[in-house]
DNA sequence: AGGTAAATCTGATCCAGATCAATACTTGCT
DNA sequence: AGCAAGTATTGATCTGGATCAGATTTACCT
């Protein structure tokens, strides 16, 4: 029975080698042999709904996920109930890497529209990363933006106002969409206010306010989930005298 | 010149089998002679006076260091003037880590203290990895660890008090300095209350306070930069409705 | 379609921690 | 030793954003 699944799956699947997120994801800079390699230890799974796991807070660790479509949030789970989101993360993004040193995850990681990922089996690929050098250093190359996003995160938190930080969060994915293919400019939020809040670390009723403002200010044009940038260059304005952190906020170059 | 430094300086030279850090370190989980292979690579500089740099944001990124006796702190510069700490590094910790994917540094790396590091040329290590999987994977663990660090830090400046904050840093300190085997009571803070303040995002007048109210609530006993805990418990109180942040905040088990 | 729950918006109030300010205390420099 | 500059403490005030509360809209379910 899964396996007449598998069958019909595999004619959905993407070689890597015709994927549209090769050149932001693990085959940047492999030839076509390696390639190949790679794309043999892929697991390739049928879509998730809206609100799938894709892994929760103490799974064991056995693979790392690259997004294929849709939108995932990463977070964890506070004692009292509340849940802290530590990350979005889009097409071509890799979720899981925090699970290698503990080998369990430290944090879930949740579908917030209906979203497929390529599954990699972290041993397989650290036996291949062993005999490809570009794979290697790929993966070296993610873990380390994943830890220079973090940083620039840390910033914005530590030090930025609550205005600072929904223009620095919009120019990231207005980043990240261009980078993709999508517009700079207009584009859908995949997460409520309140998740928006707490990646920010803003009550939900600031972000809402600010929408707001930004809109009064003719900075934006939203209209609940649907955003359009009508002035890149006043939404930049507001990060000025910040960090250079917006290169760090997830724009892979 | 150099050259009778650099004989003078072998004399200093600790072989990394020889080091007491080794189990926090990159060697963790090799043999003798993969160590002795990864030892051959490692650069050894004369220690740095306090406020020396070890690299500074935009310098090319070659190599990672370990931190081998002394602190350091990273930082990253804002346009107008004010730093923001990004972390605080004992010895055994890696410093540079973030510099892999752009081939730049994006943050600087200043001494505390009088420091000693061992330099780790990446290109020379990305060569060793390749041959030595036990190598590999302990850099991909420390990567790791470095995401589940930030990341705890980020759910603390996120959502949590002063007060959380505060009891979170020294119990990082706590138990960092404990694996290290120094006490986990009593220890020397190398960084001023302002720098303290920059990590966690608060006012250098708050951290003042803090410390203050601690030592009232008979939960520290305060001179300086001298701490003593004097109620453990206490402290680890303040943080229990907190996000189980606190094997997050760098602490190697 | 209609009903219920969830999400969003908006206003009013409050407070933790920033900022401003003044005073010690250290530490380094000549 | 003595001055200057950095560092820490403590107090007084102010404010950005949290929290509380309500109204409204939207999405989901059968």
């Amino acid at each position: 029975m899964p396996q007449s699944k598998v069958i019909s799956l595999n004619k959905l699947k993407v070689a890597c080698k015709n994927c549209g997120l090769a050149k932001l994801c693990l085959p940047l800079g492999l030839d076509s042999g390696d390639i190949d390699q790679l794309d043999a230890i892929v697991q390739r799974h049928r879509p998730m709904h809206r609100g799938g796991h894709i892994f929760q807070t103490g799974d064991k660790f056995r693979s790392i996920y690259v997004v294929k479509t849709g939108t995932v949030k990463t977070y964890t789970q506070c004692p009292n109930g509340t849940e802290q989101v530590v990350g979005f993360h889009l097409p071509g993004e890799v979720v899981g890497l925090d699970g290698i040193e503990s080998d369990k995850h430290i944090c879930s990681a949740k579908a917030l529209e209906t979203t497929a990922v390529c599954e990699v089996p972290f041993d397989h690929l650290e036996e291949l990363t062993s005999t490809i050098p570009g794979l290697q250093h790929q993966l070296f190359r993610l873990m380390s933006r994943e830890i220079t996003k973090e940083t620039g995160l840390m910033v914005l938190l530590g030090k930025s106002t609550a205005e600072e930080r929904l223009a620095a969060f919009l120019l990231s994915l207005s980043v990240r969409f261009h980078n993709r293919g999508f517009s700079a400019t207009e584009f859908n939020l995949s997460m409520s206010r309140q998740e928006i809040g707490s990646y920010l670390g803003l009550a939900l009723e600031t972000v809402s306010r600010l929408f707001t403002h930004f809109q009064e200010e003719k900075i934006l044009l939203v209209d609940r989930k649907h955003i359009q940038i009508l002035d890149l260059d006043l939404l930049y304005d507001l990060l000025s005298n910040q960090t250079t952190c917006l290169d760090k906020l997830g724009a892979p170059s």
